[in-house]
DNA sequence: AAATTAGATATACAATATGTATAGTCAATT
DNA sequence: AATTGACTATACATATTGTATATCTAATTT
């Protein structure tokens, strides 16, 4: 009754290829429809040409996929230019180019909306996303402080880096994104961002 | 097998009463718990002492019971006093004190979040509730007017326009609401939307 | 007083979803 | 040849929205 075990390139590799198939097909369901509402296990693994129990083996839970399609679209997300922005120089330049980042990443896919649409109903999977933006957080109190002069007040600082952390948000972009071009939304953005910053530097 | 009908003000009031006890236990249960997730008809009723069916005789939906409760709460939620801010000869400390009662207003009730989550869910529901936010960007719109000067342009206004709009929202006002007074969001909300229609005065 | 009516109830049913449980299939590996 | 990993087939439990039908009760009309 001993289990020996064995680790198979050939079948991890088709076990990999099948998790990405749906992961693919529930990213294409989520970016089509408009709205979160219709989206259910059962189509995705149709639409993968998979079984429903294959969907929880490979991720556990409806949960588990949306976190994978969300990591999925974050991997190949741009997100990696971040570094440079920070290194540059002048701080402001550096916001404005985090912000455009941001902006890029938001409009990417119109998948993150539908996620984030799912935080309503999930909150533990509102909270998983929410742990993954704390990142954008601490790059916006970094760029917050190179700005700031020292006399600046503790809660000046506090609140310009949570306006910038919302500014920067999903839910800001998805707001000024209806009707509006990616790049003047990014611009309206980086506007706001720099006048929340702006009383900081003097 | 003609109906004869009547109007019973008895029972009507008691129709109604009955009304109300469904939407206050509903508003009751989304204000206590944190997420939507587990807002559901059945528990509504129960608490409420009815039938679930009693609730589809009067809501019709669950879609029904939520534009209940939110209309509910915009009536006694203090936006009368719009009509004197907008009153106010300065626009700049009408748009102050706007964005003051709009603030109040998302803080009043902790329902008002899970009505929002519920938009996920219910489209049709999120277009209900839209087209109710869509007077406030009437508000602003008129403010942005007041304030731009006539050389500004058309596009730097629209821009404004929704700016302010997206910083008067519900979203933002969560976002920013995280850990912070009530008034210290106000002032936040306040300088940015006062940043927001600075470049349009000169 | 008797018949009718509005509102609520009781009960059942249909349709979806998520999630769990068990046994079986098939090819890769030992 | 036996075992194992990934997937399948089928069934089941649970929760939720929404619909259908018959019944109950108190208010109203005739």
């Amino acid at each position: 009754m001993k289990k020996r075990g064995y680790v198979s390139s050939v079948r991890s590799a088709a076990a990999a290829e099948n998790r990405d198939r749906v992961i693919e097909a529930a990213a294409k369901l989520l970016r089509e429809d408009a709205s979160i509402a219709r989206f259910s296990l059962d189509t995705v693994a149709k639409a993968a040409g998979v079984t429903r129990l294959t969907v929880y083996n490979q991720f556990g839970s409806r949960r588990g996929l949306l976190e994978a399609v969300f990591d999925g679209i974050a991997r190949q997300g741009g997100l990696h230019e971040i570094a440079d922005a920070m290194a540059m120089p002048d701080p402001l330049m550096a916001l404005d180019r985090v912000v455009e980042i941001f902006c890029s990443f938001w409009a990417r896919d119109a998948a993150i909306g539908r996620l984030h649409e799912a935080m309503a109903t999930d909150p533990e999977f509102a909270e998983a996303l929410l742990e993954r933006n704390e990142r954008r957080r601490k790059l916006v109190r970094m760029l917050t402080e190179r700005v700031a002069a020292k006399t600046a007040a503790r809660r000046a600082r506090e609140g310009a880096v949570d306006m910038i952390f919302a500014l920067t948000s999903y839910p800001m972009f998805a707001m000024l994104n209806r009707g509006r071009p990616t790049n003047e939304v990014c611009h309206l953005v980086q506007t706001a961002c720099r006048a929340a910053v702006e009383p900081l530097s003097r």
